[in-house]
DNA sequence: CGTCCACAGGAATGACGGGCGG
DNA sequence: CCGCCCGTCATTCCTGTGGACG
């Protein structure tokens, strides 16, 4: 099959000429650094509340608001690990269980993954709710612990399965002999409470912490720590640097986003045998970290959610750059018939066109066309060049690239039954 | 003013595949 | 093997609505 020798000449020139790395799991987002700075409040107030537990008495449930890449998870993680730290130390009974819903996905699996924190084993299906429920108090209440349960991105959860699980669990202590929770929310989205029963709501923000984005002259500290333990000295030009905080503090103070662009950025320097990072090399990581990005996202949709997005793309090329619902359905229509694929109703490719709104591939926004009714205003959030990319190489659809739909005149008014 | 368009988006329901416990 | 439950995708039916037109 293939020739030996290629790789070995590929692996010799990693192994001698990685160069500009020192450490490279410094520079991942998700990597927990010693110091975090520009959240010492933060720290401080987080540690405040759970500090009780120490003393073996139930800390209060904390809610924590920000949105991405502001430090709320590493905060949380850094805080609790050396909670647990202490707690080894003071001999209390602290356990603690950090639970990402998004990932999870389902009441169900949250309550598996907490159980089987505890040591407990759960089917990953075939029971009902309420009976993992149970074996999960149960579990708990036998180990006879202050159980801290950290819910991140509880967002998530909230808006496609409703606050139950919630509820569930800020009820939890009542029926608990001898052991106690406390609950850590953390949510993306400011507005969550807008979701949330009220009386959950209360009880779950007992203590509340917000974290505000970071600035551009922050990120550019954050990275500056970084880099000093990522990259050898020199091998990371200033500008490169100031570039990657600039174009971050642009998307809401996005530390993670700023780590990703930094790491990125060096990974293409290295590729490209150059010494040193430079601006240009960050430009190249943001359209590669795009990139990926669609790549990542098409291959979990489904036939009908790529046919969407490339109505979408269809629709731009012939009018200008906004589609609303109904055009997009029309087109998507043509292109289902084109593929001999029954098509879902409207109101499905609705919801189909919410979900790449949320993913970042489109941008929707609801207007009203007063006399002509009200739609959505639907356009591509991404560079038609990367749909040509991506959808080129496609099997099943590439050929629909140069599909030519039959766009129907511009001017409205048409159709009555 | 009120109408009425072209949808938005919630609720209920169902088909289907995966997986349990007994 | 059966009966039950889960999660996902999809349909059906539905009520709601901003604002240009008349």
């Amino acid at each position: 099959m293939g020739n030996p020798n290629i790789l070995d000449d590929v692996f010799e020139k990693f192994v001698n000429e990685a160069t500009l790395f020192k450490d490279r799991e410094v520079l991942r987002h998700d990597y927990l650094p010693d110091k975090l700075p520009h959240r010492e409040d933060q720290i401080r107030l987080l540690g405040q509340a759970v500090a009780p537990v120490l003393k073996g008495s139930r800390c209060s449930n904390i809610f924590i608001y920000g949105k991405t890449g502001t430090g709320k998870t590493a905060v949380t993680k850094y805080v609790l690990s050396h909670l647990e730290s202490k707690a080894k130390e003071y001999g209390a009974p602290v356990r603690f269980c950090y639970v990402n819903c998004r990932m999870t996905g389902s009441e169900y699996r949250v309550f598996a993954s907490l159980s089987q924190s505890l040591g407990l084993s759960i089917p990953f299906t075939g029971l009902s709710v309420g009976e993992v429920f149970d074996r999960f108090r149960a579990g708990l209440d036998s180990t006879r612990t202050l159980f801290i349960i950290i819910l991140d991105e509880i967002d998530a959860l909230i808006k496609n399965r409703g606050d139950g699980i919630m509820y569930e669990l800020t009820r939890i202590n009542e029926a608990l002999q001898k052991s106690k929770v406390a609950l850590i929310g953390i949510s993306n989205d400011l507005r969550l409470k807008e979701f949330l029963d009220p009386r959950v709501f209360s009880s779950l923000s007992e203590e509340e912490l917000v974290f505000r984005p970071y600035d551009a002259g922050e990120l550019r500290n954050i990275l500056l720590e970084r880099s000093k333990l990522g990259f050898f000295e020199d091998a990371l030009s200033d500008s490169a640097l100031s570039i990657c905080s600039a174009l971050a503090a642009a998307e809401h103070g996005d530390a993670r986003r700023a780590l990703d662009l930094l790491r990125v950025a060096g990974e293409v320097a290295e590729r490209q045998g150059s010494n040193k990072v430079t601006e240009e090399h960050v430009r190249e990581a943001e359209k590669h970290i795009e990139h990926n990005k669609v790549v990542e996202a098409l291959k979990n949709s489904t036939l009908h959610a790529k046919l969407v997005l490339l109505s979408v793309y269809h629709l731009g090329k012939a009018n200008g750059s906004s589609a609303t619902t109904g055009e997009i359905y029309d087109v998507y229509n043509e292109l289902c018939g084109e593929l001999g694929v029954s098509l879902l109703t409207q109101r499905r490719i609705g919801t189909l066109i919410n979900e790449l709104d949320a993913i970042g591939l489109l941008n929707s926004k609801v207007v009203s066309m007063g006399r002509y009714g009200r739609t959505k205003k639907i356009r591509l959030e991404i560079s038609r060049s990367l749909i040509q990319d991506v959808f080129g190489t496609d099997a099943r659809i590439g050929r629909l690239m140069s599909f030519q739909p039959n766009i129907p005149k511009n001017t409205n008014t048409r159709s009555r039954k």
